[in-house]
DNA sequence: TAAATCAAACTTTTT
DNA sequence: GTTTGATTTA
């Protein structure tokens, strides 16, 4: 974590929480005196005390008398929110001399940009006509919608084929939080599909349609609607007063919808400080769009001011030359120069393997050989591209015993039985919603895509649905299996059980229907009763589901197993993922043209572009050692066209030969003589022309 | 006629 | 391992 105390390690003064902060972090800390400011960016590079002294602001702005209640605070994920509140609370404590046991004021407005919208949004139901009972579909949930509108629109039969259920989603959220309309949208990232305009048009209207009928948001609609709601102005100006301190987290990664809720917020910019760094700008799919920080500034009138965080206190100094030599080769934007004092003789190392299987054994040995070396597990991290390429090293960490917590890729959430039991759930709080109801009337033994579809056409022409759900006359041979599942429908409807304990009954029901559809049900059983668990917490229903549409859990075992807190595992994780974490010990896997870039972003300079972010991002995690791995040869599975095969990619292409030198070169020895090395000179004997002869 | 069952394809990154 | 499409079964 990055430290509050600069590295000389004074001793906190009491009274002066911000003393050990730096001249530049102090200048972001104090801008502005009591009264909001004139509007702020703070550049902070990566690993510069960022949090640290957003913190400090939050607290110094607290302690010059700023009502904590009208702090706005957005920050990228829930995780980060978390974490803010605690540093504000720690710098409170701190200055007031509050005993640890104290509570901090805590921050009513903490958290992301999706969870505040959808908090303003129940608050204002009333007043911008909006079901006040609505429930939030999260990004599967709006792909099945997605794809029952285009079913029902006969797109799916054109002639030629249609854009899948995905892509069609993945163009209306562009097109929304792009704030550039459909066609825009299209030209510039999904230019074969601009043909389907029309259709595609005629596609979202009536997606939108749907989530009205059935009192649905998707993750879209939480920035959409806050932002239609403050093009009102008696609405905007009475919501922006309600907050003298605006100030958000990771500005680079925020898209133009959002900013557009900021700049509607706050029109003159008073009170408000954004925080990023466009160099560790990694979001752009998510249409992220860097100009948003790099056109702050110029907003306002006079221009914002902005103080620069240049120092690092993470990485040595070896590290950070590469990295800054990673970085210098993108087109140039906002300049800064990362620093450090911390020397260090070791340089980072890349470490050529054979393929990843060997890359898998060797950073096992590392991790244990770093452990005896008096590294704790959790100090290191492996990080990597995507999900699956993770996977080889599972297999060796699980067969040695070394525990891991892996964060990003498959969710708790995307377990198609965690799934169930939420549509379930979500079925009961809002009998509307189509796509819980779908899957959950097939869920009940005998009912099928027909009798579902029946249902729905009854539910979507009447006053009330859960009667009709009640009233529904199944196939003969399904009316047992739908009288029990009504039963238990009406049991949620009229909170018999009470929440959580209602969990319980929904897993009694769900169990011997899982087991019908699968064969693994322990694990699955495991699985749910962790999501009763996870229920205990919470105070009602709604709030459960609306917490977990917006806040999944992010590692897949973070909530599954019972790791006891003090147990030391091994951090694995997506990039993406490991955004504003650091550790002792990085290693990065598949440093290699095909995977870092992904062979899914040579599309245009912009996405290579990111992707050099995004081993940039992976390279500052590191504070003491990083490593690079690179894999000569791997495995890729399932491609269209070819099946599984092997590639031969090589060194990534943004390790340039200049960066190269800044490295340790680790050539393992290998244990046997059979690999063919990949650079060799031609062959001495060609076998293949020789077999050709045979037939000639 | 509808549902269950079986075979085949598909997996970037995430609020 | 899940989702989709095709075939078999009630």
């Amino acid at each position: 974590m990055t430290p509050v105390c600069a590295p000389e390690n004074r001793p906190p003064a009491r009274r002066d929480p911000f003393a050990t902060l730096n001249d530049a972090q102090r200048a972001a800390v104090m801008h502005g005196g009591a009264l909001p400011a004139s509007p702020l960016l703070v550049l902070a590079g990566a690993g510069s005390g960022k949090t640290a002294t957003l913190a400090a602001r939050v607290a110094r702005l607290v302690l010059d008398g700023a009502d904590p209640q009208r702090v706005l605070l957005l920050t990228f994920s829930r995780r980060a929110a978390l974490e803010m509140e605690r540093r504000v609370g720690a710098a409170l404590h701190r200055a007031i001399g509050m005993a640890p046991t104290q509570k901090a004021p805590s921050l009513r407005w903490c958290g992301t940009f999706h969870g505040v919208g959808a908090r303003l949004l129940r608050e204002y139901a009333a007043r911008v006509g909006l079901p006040e009972t609505f429930t939030i579909d999260d990004r599967s949930d709006s792909e099945d919608l997605m794809n029952v509108v285009r079913s029902e629109l006969g797109l799916a039969e054109s002639a030629t084929r249609f854009p899948a259920k995905a892509t069609c989603m993945a163009i209306y959220s562009r097109a929304v939080n792009s704030r550039l309309g459909l066609h825009a949208a299209l030209e510039s990232h999904f230019p074969w599909c601009a043909r389907w305009h029309d259709e595609l048009k005629r596609l979202f209207a009536a997606y939108v349609a749907e989530k009205q009928r059935q009192h649905v948001l998707d993750y879209d609609d939480l920035l959409l609607l806050p932002w239609q709601m403050l093009g009102d102005a008696t609405l905007a100006a009475e919501i922006g007063a309600r907050f003298d301190h605006v100030l958000v987290d990771e500005y680079q990664d925020t898209n133009r919808l959002q900013a557009g809720i900021l700049a509607r917020l706050k029109p003159d910019g008073r009170g408000v400080t954004v925080v990023g760094d466009d160099a560790q700008s990694i979001y752009s799919f998510r249409a992220a769009e860097v100009r948003n920080i790099l056109d702050f500034p110029a907003q306002f009138e006079p221009p914002a001011r902005i103080v620069a965080l240049e120092r690092n206190y993470r990485s040595t100094a070896p590290i950070l030359d590469a990295a800054n030599a990673l970085i210098d080769a993108a087109p140039a934007q906002h300049a800064k120069r990362l620093w450090t004092d911390r020397a260090s003789a070791t340089k980072p190392s890349l470490v050529w393997v054979d393929d990843e299987g060997a890359q898998a054994r060797w950073v096992a040995d590392e991790v244990l050989r770093q452990r005896e070396a008096g590294s704790a597990l959790k100090a290191q991290a492996v990080l990597f591209r995507t999900s699956h390429h993770s996977a080889p090293l599972e297999l060796e960490l699980a067969r040695r015993d070394i525990p891991f917590v892996k964060y990003g890729g498959l969710r708790f959430l995307d377990a198609a039985h965690i799934k169930d039991a939420l549509a379930l759930l979500r079925w009961a709080e809002n009998p509307r919603c189509k796509s819980a109801g779908l899957r959950i009337a097939q869920r009940v033994d005998g009912i099928g895509a027909t009798s579902t579809r029946r249902l729905f056409d009854a539910i979507d022409g009447a006053g009330d649905p859960a009667a009709v759900i009640r009233a529904f006359t199944p196939p003969r041979p399904a009316s047992a299996a739908w009288r029990e599942f009504v039963a238990l429908f009406d049991a949620l409807r009229d909170g018999a059980h009470g929440w959580p304990d209602e969990l319980g009954a929904v897993n009694r029901w769900l169990l011997p229907q899982l087991a019908r559809l699968h064969d693994d049900v322990e694990q699955r059983s495991a699985d749910l009763a962790q999501l009763a668990r996870m229920a205990r917490g919470t105070l009602s229903r709604r709030q459960f589901l609306t917490d977990l549409a917006l806040d999944p859990p992010s590692a897949t075992s973070e909530e599954a197993g019972v790791p006891s807190r003090d147990d030391d595992y091994l951090i694995l994780s997506t990039i993406h993922s490991a955004k504003g974490q650091e550790w002792r010990s990085v290693t990065v896997l598949n440093v290699v043209d095909g995977c870092l870039p992904s062979d899914m972003a040579t599309g245009n300079p912009a996405d290579i572009d990111e992707e050099r972010r995004l081993l940039y991002v992976a390279m500052t995690r590191a504070r003491d050692r990083l490593h690079l791995m690179v894999p000569q040869r791997f495995y890729v599975h399932n491609q269209a066209a070819q099946g599984d095969r092997h590639v031969y990619g090589g060194l990534s292409r943004f390790v340039s030969p200049a960066m190269q030198a800044l490295f340790e070169h680790v050539t393992p020895t290998r244990p046997e003589a059979t690999l063919v090395p990949v650079h060799s000179a031609g062959p001495a004997i060609d076998l293949a022309a020789q077999a050709r002869a045979l037939w000639s």
